[in-house]
DNA sequence: GATAATCCGGTTTTT
DNA sequence: CCGGATTATC
């Protein structure tokens, strides 16, 4: 295999750092200044040069990032649109971006702050040409990738049994990662594991559909860039000469392609400074490289590097336990975090384990510490549960309404990313822009309308035999006799109609146009009309999402920055519990932190363990010291003997990380009748079969069903039974309508 | 082309 | 065992 950090072009040796043109100052007292400890000011202040920071936990990371930022400002070495700080989250860049306004006022608006994928945007809109695209390119979400994916695979006539597009788009997006493009993928041995050897032409297949559809992934705005500035000299240095001073926020998640991003606009002025913690990186399951922050010393020779290890965040018992249990990990840079502020061991709790029965006293004991808590005159929202897997939130939701205390969870479905609102986006999209295939496709049977397969099949022959976009061929097929008379006609309908919003653009205001657009094309009626329990919520987002472009100039620039948001903009808060999962929580801190699940194969999960050479079990470890060092004055860690997973009942081992706690910094109890300890003692207790057999399920009693009895259905409620054939009842459902359906599938009431 | 039955998988997730 | 996605059937 190839040097994946193997850049094809020969740089230049880096030009020394030019003298800048009189630098200025910064007065000791600037604001930004103050208060900071020895390290880092010298993070803050050591400009010239690469810097790589080693910033631990709680240590100030961001506090860093912002006053290195203003003190280039303030020094004048540098105007605001010459430097460029990266993030990954657009909660990141927001938050960097509002605490350097508030250090240096509006110069802050001109500065290149952002996350890698919409720095990347902004440049490659200039330079789309070079990489085949027009400059008013769409990005695809990651539904539009897959769905591209699929159709060159069946095209290719590849089975997606054995193939799912799904996984060869995972595939694909690990080659992106590391600035892989088809013609670079090296080793066939990549292309022969996945798809039956064809997995790299597939991958040259889908970009060249990409191209032909205008559209570029989210993969491809880094990789495009980077193709930009390896193949023209110019316009790299163009660029490398603006930016200045680069920083880079959590940078052991960086992956291949970011790293050589980074490294290319870094080469001239050599003013890089990285801030990132080898001991947080938990996403190299999608292509971070920890190896980055190793390399950086090399490839930015005389770095200067700079540990933040005073953590101002957590009590020592929390850091004590945290440092104890990451020190089980090899391989690390080799940090420790020492507490920053004064703490009265006396007074400081130990963080607390606790052994229960089964999921739900956990769920139970979890929620009554929260109580009493918010008795002692705790703030909910100073509390976490923080889980390994999204499943685990079900019984503490549960337990959370039982008992009336508010919570919310903070994941699962986005609001863009919701059926209903990628649809209505299509439609916004076809209006704006006729050449957009995927949109075309995407609604132009939704509501039905009678456009079939078949129609759209010949929709589709026409539009690659002139090489016309998908609406411009349904445009004349609805002017011809090619289709039958009832595709036609609807086709010709809904022709007619994108052609009368569009005409609307420029007159009607766009959340109005919105409005008419869903309602005339039938859309928001459809889901009015759809019995299915959650078609009421799906209308209330729709009318959520023309509220949403009220905020917005135009649908043009709504629907840009939907394409790299996809974030919900969670309203004002009131007082919750959040739950959320550990890899959402990196970044945040909470008073009190609740750790449930500590079970082996639970956390660390089933299917790290499996991972050969104990990666995956590191990644875990680090997973587990994120947890940890979000607690400012406390941590509960469960686990539980029983579990059920996929409704069975399992005995459950306490998980090894339990016992990489050092025992002075922990507290541990257990539920009654159950032992407190770690693996030995509860090894021994595990095969005890009191609690190995579930309660036996009630077996179903086989009766025949006879006309007019009253049956229940699981998706269709209750019904009564108006005839049977054999094994199929017709049934009128009391909400659902008649339906012919199985015996089986029915229980009589 | 719509609807019902069957199959399959079942961590983490931003942009 | 539950649900989403695919397949099978009318």
């Amino acid at each position: 295999m190839s040097d994946p950090f193997a850049l094809d072009d020969d740089l230049p040796p880096p030009s020394p750092p030019p003298r800048a043109a009189g630098p200025v100052p910064v007065p000791p007292d600037a604001p930004w200044l103050t208060g900071l400890n020895p390290e880092q000011l010298e993070a803050v202040t050591a400009l010239d040069g690469p810097v790589l920071v080693l910033s631990g936990a709680g240590t100030g990371k961001t506090r860093v990032l912002t006053s290195r930022l203003a003190q280039i400002l303030a020094s004048k070495r540098a105007q605001p649109w010459q430097c460029l700080a990266v993030t990954f989250t657009n909660r990141a860049a927001r938050e960097m971006k509002e605490r350097v306004a508030a250090l240096v006022g509006p110069m802050a608006q001109d500065l290149w702050l952002g996350t890698f994928h919409s720095l990347c945007l902004k440049i490659l809109r200039r330079h789309a040409e070079a990489v085949g695209l027009k400059s008013d390119f769409i990005v695809l979400d990651a539904d539009d990738q897959v769905r591209v994916l699929k159709q060159v695979m069946e095209a290719e006539h590849i089975d997606a049994k054995a193939t799912p597009p799904q996984s060869l788009m995972a595939t694909i997006q690990r080659w992106k990662d590391r600035a892989q493009t088809p013609e670079k993928l090296a080793a066939p041995e990549h292309a022969t594991e996945v798809a039956g050897g064809r997995a790299r032409e597939l991958y040259r297949l889908y970009q060249e559909r990409l191209r032909a559809l205008n559209a570029c992934d989210f993969g491809d705005l880094l990789l495009h860039t980077l193709t930009v500035f390896l193949g023209d000299r110019a316009v790299l240095e163009r660029w490398q000469n603006q930016f200045r001073y680069l920083l880079v926020d959590e940078y052991q998640d960086t992956n291949v392609a970011q790293y050589l991003w980074l490294r290319l606009l870094a080469q001239k002025h050599q003013n890089i400074c990285c801030v990132g913690d080898d001991d947080q990186s938990i996403y190299s399951w999608r292509g971070a490289e920890v190896g980055n922050i190793l390399r950086f010393e090399k490839d930015f020779p005389g770095a200067r590097v700079v540990r933040l290890e005073s953590n101002y965040r957590s009590t020592p018992h929390i850091l004590g336990a945290a440092s104890g249990l990451i020190a089980h990990n090899a391989g690390r840079l080799g940090k420790t975090l020492r507490p920053g502020l004064s703490h009265d061991l006396d007074t400081v709790e130990k963080i607390r384990t606790r052994a229960v029965w089964d999921g739900e006293a956990e769920a139970r004991a979890v929620v009554e510490e929260i109580e009493a808590f918010q008795r002692g005159g705790a703030a909910l929202s100073s509390m976490a549960i923080l889980v390994r897997a999204g499943f685990q939130t079900r019984e503490f939701e549960e337990r959370l309404i039982a008992t009336g205390v508010p919570y919310r969870v903070i994941g699962g479905p986005r609001f863009y990313e919701r059926l209903e609102i990628r649809d209505a986006m299509a439609y916004l999209r076809i209006v704006i822009s006729a050449s957009d295939g995927l949109a075309f496709e995407r609604i132009v049977n939704t509501p039905k309308r009678g456009l079939g397969e078949a129609a759209l099949q010949t929709i589709h022959i026409l539009a690659r035999d002139i090489n016309v976009p998908l609406f411009d061929a349904a445009r004349l097929l609805s002017n011809s006799d090619e289709l039958k008379p009832k595709p036609r006609k609807a086709l010709a309908q809904f022709v007619e109609d994108v052609g009368r919003w569009r005409s609307l653009l420029e007159s009607m205001p766009h959340a109005e146009l919105a409005e008419t657009i869903l309602d005339e094309s039938g859309y928001v009626e459809m889901w009015r009309n759809d019995k299915s329990p959650d078609a009421p919520g799906r209308v209330e987002n729709l009318k959520e999402l023309v509220a949403a472009l009220e905020e917005y100039q135009s649908l043009p620039s709504f629907l840009e920055h939907v394409a790299l948001v996809m974030e919900n903009d969670e309203k004002a808060e009131t007082d919750r519990v959040v739950i959320m999962t550990l890899h959402g929580a990196k970044g945040l801190e909470f008073d009190t932190v609740f750790l449930p699940g500590w079970e082996e194969e639970v956390f660390p999960h089933q299917r790290a363990l499996m991972e050969s050479g104990g990666q995956g079990l590191e990644e875990e470890r680090r997973l587990a010291y994120v947890g940890l060092t979000r607690a400012k004055k406390r941590v509960v860690i469960t686990f539980a003997a029983n579990r059920r997973i996929y409704n069975q009942w399992k005995s459950q081992l306490p998980s090894r990380f339990l016992d990489e706690l050092p025992e002075r910094h922990v507290e541990r109890s257990a539920d009654r009748g159950l032992y407190a300890g770690g693996l030995e003692e509860s090894r021994a207790a595990w095969n005890a079969p009191s609690w190995k057999t579930a309660p036996p399920r009630e077996a179903k009693p086989k009766t025949a069903i006879a006309t007019g009895a009253r049956v229940f259905h699981d998706k269709f409620g209750n019904g009564t039974v108006l005839s049977s054939d054999g094994n199929k009842l017709e049934i009128a459902f009391d909400k659902a309508g008649t339906k012919k359906v199985l015996d089986s599938f029915v229980t009589p009431l």
